[in-house]
DNA sequence: GCGACAAATGAACCTCGGTTAATTACGGCG
DNA sequence: CGCCGTAATTAACCGAGGTTCATTTGTCGC
């Protein structure tokens, strides 16, 4: 377990949620990040047609918030729902921003855990710009074998950008 | 100009580059981060098929490097090449996490950098998910007009994600 | 102004994924 | 076992963007 990891189970409140429940919403003021403790977070944009899009799946072990709001206190840009009974810890971004300023092994955990998240969402712009949405399925299936098996259709084909029926049909392709 | 900038003007290399000059290509072993000072660089991605996507932009007054590559020194997953005569300040990654170890104030600078790169990733992730090429197109021109005319036809289109004959329709369609 | 080359546009055809709606699995549960 | 609600699949049709190639428009160097 990291540093950062440990940090936040020290300082932070638990949250627990139900399958279905929110730890905020798109819009919400909500600065806090998230550490999955168990079970499973879904993070999610809805557009101005109402369609749902997928940003990510947090199984345990996942750390997650909503980097404009924990920046810059912005309204956040998308809603993060338990698909399964999970646990959290929940910590204001602000609270380890500020500790930072005076400690330095705080600061360094916090580089570390940016640079991973950064890294992170350079490997999935490239997954969005140069991969076909048969691709991405591939690799998803490939890269998190048990969350294809732990959500919906509905949910694997949000995450990959496509609908349920164009799903079925790149399955029906691969078979 | 963040405190992150002077630092990086202070410590690192002066590197010039022509149009057309690459300060790294992909698969590269390169952690270098660099400053824009003048001018304006492109990243990029070449695909298994040959064809190039555009990750980014970069105009004067912007930081980048490879994420995967300062954070692991894995190999870049994409080339940096300059589009215009540039000028950048290169100063390796490795060198700024070192200090960071026992300088509170450098680490709590890149935590600024980082938390701004995420910042951006989270949007760019968002354009690609939830808006149609038209939409991600007139986003482009209201966000970064200058852009828009300093590029090529071409490269606005590997920008976006399409082709320079479908961005042409889409033009057409707009007027 | 003219030739040459690159950039941009246009047209014809194709493919993939979206849309809508019907059909088929797959559980609980009385 | 049969019923019902949900998830998944299939089919038919449409439209946006890709592909290929031809044409037009720039934009230089002379």
């Amino acid at each position: 377990m990291s540093l950062f990891q440990k940090l936040m189970i020290q300082n932070g409140r638990k949250v627990a949620l139900e399958s279905g429940d929110h730890a905020f919403m798109q819009g919400d003021s909500n600065s806090n990040i998230y550490f999955v403790q168990s079970g499973l977070l879904k993070a999610y944009y809805i557009r101005a047609d109402g369609k749902e899009h997928i940003k990510s799946f947090l199984p345990e072990g996942s750390i997650i918030g909503s980097m404009v709001a924990l920046v810059d206190g912005d309204p956040c840009t998308f809603s993060l729902v338990a698909s399964e009974p999970t646990t959290t810890i929940a910590l204001p971004y602000k609270i380890l921003a500020d500790a930072a300023q005076s400690d330095i092994g705080l600061a360094n955990a916090l580089v570390g855990f940016l640079g991973t998240y950064g890294k992170r969402k350079e490997q999935r712009e490239y997954q969005l710009l140069s991969l076909s949405a048969e691709d991405r399925f591939a690799l998803l299936v490939e890269t998190m074998p048990d969350i294809a098996d732990r959500v919906s259709q509905a949910d694997l084909a949000a995450y990959i950008g496509i609908t349920p029926q164009a799903l079925s049909r790149i399955k029906r392709r691969l078979k």
